[in-house]
DNA sequence: TGGTTTATCCCTATTTATAGGGATGCTTAT
DNA sequence: ATAAGCATCCCTATAAATAGGGATAAACCA
């Protein structure tokens, strides 16, 4: 066994990882292993590396390939990694979204610099490590006080969206109608029709406006 | 004169914080001067502080009071502050609009931790600093690069947009009817719908998607 | 004062979008 | 193997948006 825990992060803003790396070069114990800047680079470094890095941390967005993107290609390829999840959202649904695709860790970017080295530490030794703001909304969940039921926000809605939903959505922000969709796509304009349906179902959004809006803010276009 | 350039800076995410802590630590010219979390927060201090930092460096998006709302009130309020914008986004028309809001400096996030020494001292001195690719973005414009064969910038165009038209735009973009507008602005669908006209041709697109695309792209909404 | 812009409203007509419903092959995953 | 998801297509209706045209009172500015 080594004696230093050996980090790789993984963030799409350079000043973030330059913060993390400030944090982390205050304990002895760890040590970081080089970082990447998008997800297919991580992933390269992680295939080519041959596992130098105990634990991972990443940010979930980031362009390209992102940080569920990641962990998915981790879960598919069965490639064991510790990962912990830094993220803006604090919101349970994708805590839990984040544990099914085999995460670690999970702490909020507000409070990352308080409570990484513990979240490193903690996954380092193979345990599970959430900050105190997400530990206490699992233990909401556990002690039945939850909103489960509610909808997950949006960057995981884009995740139910299949291929050619997507295609069409791009069409529409492009300012196409049905009809010129369905020729360029060469296809009828019922196909077209119920894609925009499914997708204004999906997104719960109210019309097309809404589809461009939710497209626009979510950098599909 | 100080001898050290005295550093204030606000962004929602304190890891991103930390990271320019770590970069500006680097350096023994600058010196920090505090933090804040949040838009508000940042006014607060700045009123409380009398001008105690020379550069205040300001992410644009923050909960609440963002970078863009603490540019205003610092114009509203004529506070003389030297703000210099980290921001991800590297369009040019938001640069313009921090420009015109009177912020002295612009990079985006991606390479801050590279160029912000360079940018607190150059703005210190009563300059102007943009990162390289922002440069590159505005010298396209000067020279003529940016574009079209004729067409306006959009912010010329937005320009011509008369206050009932913004307010019509802002709506549309909330994926309001016409009818609803209607009702909203006690007016007859039939003024929405000369509104809505009015815009197409102004902003030279198709259809309502275009107009949000139009709005979301120009900060509108 | 006279011309311009703005905000308001109306008409006719056509095209597009939205809202239900159902259906059929085809692939993918368990 | 059988269930689930995907992409495709159809039907009936109604609501909304788009495209012309024109009109008027008030405000604004030169």
């Amino acid at each position: 066994m080594r004696d230093k825990i050996y980090v790789h992060v993984a963030d799409d803003h350079k000043i973030v990882i330059d913060g993390i790396i400030a944090v982390l070069n205050t304990d002895k114990e760890i040590e970081l292993n080089g970082y990447s800047l998008n997800g297919k680079d991580l992933i390269e470094w992680v295939e080519n590396s041959k596992n130098k890095a105990d634990v991972l941390v990443l940010d979930i967005t980031m362009p390209g390939l992102d940080g569920i993107g990641v962990l998915k290609y981790f879960k598919k390829n069965k490639i064991q990694q510790k990962v912990i999840i830094v993220s803006s959202y604090d919101d349970i649904k994708i805590v839990q979204e984040m544990l099914k695709l085999g995460c670690k860790g999970y702490i909020t970017k507000n409070n990352a610099g308080e409570y990484i080295i513990d979240a490193i530490k903690t996954v380092s030794k193979g345990e599970q490590y959430f900050s105190p703001n997400i530990q206490k909304e699992l233990f909401k969940i556990l002690s039945g006080q939850s909103g489960l039921d509610g909808d997950l926000p949006d960057k995981f809605l884009l995740d139910s969206l299949t291929g050619r939903e997507l295609e069409v959505l791009k069409l529409i922000t492009k300012q196409h109608s049905t009809q010129e969709i369905a020729n360029m796509l060469y296809v009828s304009v019922s196909t077209i029709d119920t894609h925009r349906k499914n997708l204004l179902r999906k997104l719960k959004v109210k019309n097309s406006v809404g589809l461009a809006m939710y497209a626009v803010r979510n950098k599909i276009v």
